[in-house]
RNA sequence: GGCGCUAUCGUCUAAUGGUUAGGACAGAGCCCUCUCAAGGCUUAAAUACGGGUUCGAUCCCCGUUAGCGCUACCA
């Protein structure tokens, strides 16, 4: 059975990063049938915050990948506690009562190559340890990594193949803090191994880490899990992505807060990293779970390519502009609904009406903002007059026709696209002036904009008693 | 410093021991057209550098450079 977790610490708002990594540990597990396991591991008790919970089960949400356990590692501190000391009983471990921080001295570690352990410590005999500890000593419990013998630790990752590292290279990593709180690596693998994670999917950063994990699952004596690293995202300048340099680039939110459509994001962040190989970019959220496979991910770290103008990817932009015009309106309208109400106006209540309406717009639309901005005529009552709109209105003669045009049209029987386009031409004709005065003159009349949908779309998209009120009020 | 990972258009990426190195976004231009989008077409744009191996390397190997990661009682 295929156990996957994704594992964010609360320790900042849910980071793109992340939830990409959330995505392609959904789209394994639901390719393959699994379980997905979603693990809050905040053991860094300084570091958590609830509003970074908060904010991460908001951006979990709105991404709507549904996950089927939950656990908290902060509610499972007993089993760290007992599998560590398991360890220390079976001599893998020990303890090293160097108080903090003495040799935190940055310097004095890197001069001389690598940091591997504290001198004296590891060579302790069992009984002083005992007798140090129970004196109530503070200690930080230490993996005693295999030395000598020429140990060398493989593993093969998904994304990165046949990985070794020797033994020698590893240093002595902490279990146990002096609080006798676990360390992100105790408490990890033996959640993973407890919670029987068989596939680890992750960020690269973890590429180096993952050595010292198999150490620890050797120790316990439990099955090794199955390893696939994602390359990490970047910026621009190559940095790692940080609240602090970056800003809201890297938080899920932005991109909801900017109308993105939850699965044009995650296509957005599927194509960062990993390729179905076929040239293929628009994908719904099915046909990514049906193709997804590690050999499709890069191993090179992605960009993500913004600018302080603008946070927004601009494939990113453009993928959410191809949902929004292509998904299945019953799919979108609800979302419409949704931003409309959040701005404040009311969607109508035909349904049908409602959807032609959208129909007739959305080609023209990159974000589910724009409905409530861009749309505001198509929904509601009072909309500004841009200025492009109104240099319209002020052509010669123009107010004239449109007036006439709505009373025409008041009077007439029908009020179709090939009716008022038929009346239209007709005026047009009349009274000899181009058909395009009155079409341009009317999309101005109807939206108070100078740009928009083909003029005769308009009509029935804002509805026959709008319309003529619009022109005879022009 | 040590160890590890990586390197294709500005960005995301595809490809193969032999191709005009493909696609997409962004850019430029054209077409369509009642405007703006959309759509269609065209255009510009890349194999980091140096050595090997080979009849032939973007691809395989080595080195250099650069970037990133780990090197914490952060995760």
């Amino acid at each position: 059975m295929l156990r996957v977790r994704f594992a964010p610490s609360p320790t900042g708002y849910l980071h793109i990063g992340s939830a990409r990594t959330f995505i392609f540990n959904w789209m394994y597990a639901r390719r393959h049938g699994g379980t997905l396991i979603l693990r809050i591991d905040d053991t860094d008790v300084e570091r958590n915050t609830e509003a970074s919970l908060t904010s991460i089960f908001e951006g979990l949400k709105w991404v709507d990948l549904p996950w089927d356990e939950f656990y908290r590692q902060s509610e499972r501190l007993d089993l760290h506690r007992r599998l560590a000391n398991e360890i220390l009983a079976k001599g893998h471990a020990y303890r090293d009562f160097t108080p903090a921080h003495a040799a935190d001295a940055d310097e004095d570690k890197n001069e001389g190559g690598q940091w591997l352990a504290n001198p004296g410590m590891r060579e302790m005999s069992a009984e002083e340890s005992e007798r140090r500890a129970a004196a109530g000593e503070p200690f930080v419990l230490r993996f005693r990594t295999p030395r000598g013998a020429g140990r060398v630790v493989k593993f093969h990752d998904g994304v990165y193949g046949d990985q070794d590292k020797k033994a020698e290279d590893i240093e002595d990593f902490a279990l146990l803090r002096s609080t006798g709180m676990p360390t992100y690596h105790m408490a990890s693998c033996a959640d993973d191994a407890d919670l029987k994670i068989s596939q680890i999917i992750r960020g690269q950063d973890h590429l180096t880490n993952t050595f010292k994990h198999i150490l620890i699952f050797e120790a316990l004596g439990a099955e090794i899990p199955k390893f696939a690293h994602l390359p990490l995202l970047i910026a621009p300048d190559g940095s790692k992505l940080s609240k602090r340099k970056h800003g809201p680039v890297v938080s899920v939110t932005t991109y909801r807060d900017r109308g993105f459509l939850p699965h044009a994001y995650v296509n957005f962040l599927c194509l960062l990293g990993w390729s179905p190989k076929d040239n293929r970019e628009q994908m719904t959220r099915q046909e990514i779970q049906d193709i997804f496979s590690f050999e499709g991910i890069n191993r090179a770290n992605a960009v993500v390519n913004f600018t302080e103008e603008d946070p927004i990817d601009p494939k990113a932009q453009w993928l959410n502009g191809q949902h929004i015009r292509t998904m299945p309106l019953t799919e979108l309208l609800p979302y419409v609904k949704q931003s409309l109400e959040a701005a404040g106006l009311k969607a109508p209540e035909d349904a049908a009406h409602f959807g032609h309406v959208v129909d007739t717009i959305r080609a023209r639309f990159v974000s589910l903002g724009d409905f409530a901005v861009k749309g505001l005529p198509y929904f509601g009552d009072t909309f500004p007059t841009e200025a492009a709109s109104e240099a319209k209105l002020n052509e010669p003669g123009a107010r004239e026709l449109l007036r006439e045009l709505g009373a025409r049209l008041e009077v007439a029987q029908e009020f179709t696209e090939a009716s008022v386009e038929a009346e239209l031409r007709k005026l047009a004709t009349e009274e000899a002036v181009k058909a395009g005065v009155l079409i341009n003159g009317s999309r101005a009349a109807l939206t108070g904009q100078a740009v928009g949908p083909s003029a005769f779309h308009l009509f029935t998209a804002i509805g026959r008693e709008r319309s003529i009120q619009r022109l005879k009020g022009v």
